[in-house]
DNA sequence: TAGGCCATCTGGTCCT
DNA sequence: AGGACCAGATGGCCTA
């Protein structure tokens, strides 16, 4: 997966020229076939969501009891790992009555499966929001890639803001552009604006990446090259 | 066929 | 006790 270990640092910030082609790596190409193939009609093993996903099938085997073959010794081996973490299938859990033990667990499926729609639901918003081409033929962000690109996307928005601040000072001022960081505008929390690479010779990669998130991103191809 | 991405189930942990 | 959150495991689908 290069083109996404390449998305973090310059490959987003690079958005004003070139910003589609940049995305257009990340997008999956044609309509996504899973999302469509999978469907959001069919009710979950729970049976209590109306649109959930189509149930994953060895799930749905595994949680209705339907269990011949190979999906039998796969349960069985699951189950065998269960018993020997402490977990259901143990001796303290045969203790539970199984239907009540089955309903609890159907239950807390069908809450982590409401969270996780919800989570995508979100995902979805930002999607949604970030400037990636979004028509047809373009394949859905994936998850990672729509969190980089929003915090990339994030982080070009703040230098342009920056840089147009700059300008406004200078043109109201008469100062060069190159003003000293003590002529540098606050940012909407208070603070003196503090981007590694508005001003001056760009920071290398790793900088960058320190200077923003605390340590250098494992997910950057330039926090990864070699020296 | 390998690798990427995803949905789901599951058990553990923390919080209310 | 129950819910939220998290991470690991599993297996299906798709693409290069």
């Amino acid at each position: 997966m290069a083109e996404l270990k390449s998305l973090s640092g310059d490959a987003y910030l690079a958005l004003s020229h070139g910003y589609a082609a940049a995305t257009a790596g990340l997008a999956y190409g044609a309509a996504r076939g899973p999302e469509a193939a999978r469907g959001y009609g069919a009710p979950g093993p729970g049976g209590d969501l109306p649109a959930a996903p189509a149930p994953h099938p060895a799930a749905v085997a595994e949680s209705s009891g339907e269990q011949s073959g190979d999906e039998d010794d796969a349960f069985e081996q699951r189950r065998r790992r269960r018993r020997r973490r402490g977990g259901p299938g143990g001796a303290a859990d045969a203790r539970r009555r199984p239907r009540e033990q089955r309903s609890l667990r159907l239950s807390i499926n069908a809450r982590e499966r409401r969270r996780m729609h919800d989570l995508n639901d979100a995902l979805d918003g930002l999607r949604a929001v970030l400037p990636y081409a979004h028509s047809p033929s373009v394949r859905k962000l994936s998850k990672i890639a729509t969190l980089l690109l929003a915090k990339n996307y994030i982080l070009m928005q703040a230098q342009a803001l920056d840089e147009m601040r700059r300008l406004v000072a200078y043109l109201n001022q008469g100062q060069g552009l190159a003003a000293p960081v003590a002529a540098a505008p606050l940012t909407p929390f208070g603070q003196a604006a503090v981007y590694p690479f508005s001003a001056g010779a760009p920071l290398p990669c790793p900088d960058k990446c320190a200077a923003f998130s605390g340590t250098p991103s494992a997910l950057c191809k330039h926090c990864n090259e070699k020296p």
